[in-house]
RNA sequence: GGCACCGUAGUUCAAUGGAUAGAAUAGAAGUUUCCUAAACUUUAGAUGCAGGUUCGAUUCCUGCCGGAGCCA
């Protein structure tokens, strides 16, 4: 049983016997750092019903748990609050436990039964991958590995939005100025090459709004009336017509954007059980709406519209299919959702990694399946995640302040290996191995900055700073684990003697501890979907282990029993750190 | 205009209603006979404003100010 189990128990029992309180629900916390103890009760809860002051309880509590549990050592109590020491039997025991277990905190073997269904990354297919979508992409990656680390089965899909007006634009900037263009003729990446013509109609259209509006056209007649808006709707209409040349052209263009974003997911490291496309599921839902109407959940509008009335739920009034027949997103949306489930007999639960600027969609969406009756409604969750903001504001692609996803992980590169050799400690590596370590080091930057910021909160990224290789990063872990992995190497021992008769000092304890936490901090992570948490764990442990590692010379240390143990503590540190990491898609280097 | 979100050290991020609001970075001062100094130690520095709820509020409620968003 976990500490905090058999502590809580206990005090229920002690309450129940001193005070005849029964089913007081009891939390637990870790004792700060600055007072002595492992855990602490605050008592403030139970005065009024105990009739005795907080101190008093906690003399009474203390005692009562020193009395009754052997794990118990001892306790104090400053003002309301209990603290809580277990014995270093205990936490070596603890420890012994499970320290070569390689799978701690990740409990992939016990399976929960659960699937769930996360989607995430979702691009448009006329231009390629930027910063907004890194953070998507790597949210998703890592929250579908925290989940199916307790145990849930999760099926990873994309749904590319492939068809639309967007991708018609590139189309038609393409066949009016690309000359032939192909990503094989001009060396471009796919998406990038069909990036550039979405630019090229949006300069081309500016130019022709400018000249109707110094024709006497106002600013709106002018966006909607531009030859070019015009003839990318007559192919957007040719597209849902089936028109052979139209698709032919759409075929071949989303292809090279396929083939960039492959690129561009292999090195982000991220990947798919499955992939949707727009083009086959835009039309899914207009059937729904149907039955949702025969089921009064839907009225009918005077203009003819579909529409559903939410304003009792805080919400507004929404129009689910237009007047003249035609979707709307949500349509879709919902189609696609009732199908999933359909597709997944077992499916628990749909996760959308979806940008906080749709959260109302989202709050809508779910409510309307909610009213068509699927029971399903309420294990829906927008998985909101906030922009990435620039140092000098918002990004827009129009104005080029983007932040390309192939450039950042270039420049990231880049400096991983303009930093390594400027350390020069490297010999022994081949120019494969190297190559390998560059990669290793600049993902884990990246990937760490992002993940360790709260989901749901905005954030700011500096490009010009990119991305520090020292204090709260990615880097600072993965050199840890490279140093530990080193000193296991030069000590050369046999692990399977360790001994058991080792007084833990304070910050050996601490790490112990800190180990402890790892499975309720992985269990916290996939109920929140938040790394960051997992994130700042690894990060405690590894700059812990770092005091740990300055404070004893674990080579040189000459008991013998005490090197066994802080070689295996520190072996376990490394498994830890490499798990945790793991968690959030890091891989951590053997040596560096 | 309606809806929901965000305001914490110079900066970037933390803090299930709990103790003296934590880190990192930038600043100041130190630490290499050693296993990796990409490290460690010390130091200075913050809850937008005004109320309310209570044993206790960065956290919950109300108003204001400021920032970004969604819906028209």
């Amino acid at each position: 049983m976990s500490a905090e189990n058999f502590l809580i128990e206990s005090v229920q029992n002690a309450l129940q016997d001193l005070y005849t309180l029964t089913g007081k629900p009891v939390s637990l916390q870790k004792t700060r750092k600055e007072f002595e103890g492992d855990f602490t009760l605050v008592t403030f809860p139970f005065i009024k019903e105990a009739k005795r002051s907080p101190e008093q309880i906690g003399q009474e509590l203390g005692q009562f748990l020193v009395d009754h549990n052997e794990q118990v050592l001892a306790f104090n109590v400053v003002k309301g609050f209990l603290n809580i020491s277990l014995s270093n039997a205990f936490w070596l025991s603890y420890f012994n436990s499970l320290k070569d277990q390689p799978g701690i905190g990740l409990k992939k073997e016990n399976s929960s039964g659960k699937t769930v269904m996360l989607e995430y990354s979702s691009p448009n297919t006329n231009k390629p991958l930027h910063l907004g979508h890194v953070r998507n992409n790597l949210l998703g990656y890592s929250v579908a590995r925290i989940l199916q680390a307790n145990g849930h089965r999760v099926i990873k899909t994309n749904i590319v939005n492939d068809r639309g007006i967007h991708i018609c634009k590139s189309m038609l900037a393409w066949q009016k100025f690309g000359n032939g263009e192909t990503p094989q003729s001009s060396g471009l990446k796919g998406d990038h090459l069909v990036g550039k013509y979405y630019v090229e109609f949006d300069k081309a259209n500016k130019r022709q709004i400018e000249a109707l509006i110094s024709e006497g056209k106002t600013k709106e007649e002018a966006e909607k009336q531009t030859p070019l808006m015009l003839e990318a709707q007559e192919m957007l209409r040719n597209w849902e017509a089936g028109d052979r040349e139209v698709v032919e052209l759409w075929k071949m263009m989303n292809g090279w954007v396929y083939q960039g974003f492959a690129v561009t997911y292999k090195a982000l490291g991220v990947e798919f059980d499955s992939t949707y496309y727009e083009s086959n599921t835009y039309l899914l839902g207009k059937k729904v709406i149907e039955e949702g109407l025969a089921k009064h959940v839907f009225y009918k509008k005077e203009n003819g519209s579909i529409a559903i009335d939410l304003t009792k739920e805080g919400l507004d009034e929404k129009v689910v299919l237009r007047s003249d027949g035609t979707s709307v997103y949500i349509t879709q949306d919902l189609g696609t959702a009732i199908e999933r489930f359909k597709e997944f007999p077992g499916l628990e639960q749909l996760i959308y990694t979806v940008g906080n600027e749709q959260d109302y969609h989202f709050k809508v969406l779910f409510k309307i399946l909610e009213k068509l009756g699927y029971d399903w409604a309420k294990e829906c969750y927008h998985l909101s995640y906030g922009m990435v903001e620039l140092p000098e504001g918002k990004m827009k692609s129009r104005e080029g302040t983007v932040v390309d996803a192939d450039e950042l992980l270039q420049e990231m590169f880049d400096t991983a290996e303009a930093t390594t050799k400027e350390l020069g400690k490297v010999e022994g590596f081949t120019e494969l191995e190297l190559q390998e370590l560059y990669r290793m080091v600049s993902l884990g930057a990246l990937k760490y900055f992002i993940l360790k910021v709260d989901p749901k909160k905005k954030m700011l990224f500096d490009p010009k700073e990119s991305i520090d290789f020292n204090g709260h990063t990615g880097p600072f872990m993965q050199y840890t684990h490279a140093r530990i992995k080193s000193v296991l190497r030069k000590a050369d021992m046999n692990f399977a003697a360790v001994a058991t008769a080792v007084e833990l000092n304070s910050i050996e304890k601490e790490l112990v501890k800190c180990i402890y936490d790892f499975d309720a901090v992985v269990k916290e992570a996939g109920d929140t979907y938040s790394p960051a948490l997992v994130a700042n764990y690894v990060y405690e442990l590894t700059k812990l282990y770092n005091r740990f590692y300055h404070e004893f010379n674990i080579l040189k240390e000459e008991d013998e029993a005490l090197k066994k143990f802080r070689l295996q503590l520190s072996k376990t540190c490394a498994q830890v750190i490499s798990n945790a990491m793991n968690l959030l898609g890091i891989t951590v280097p053997e040596r560096m």
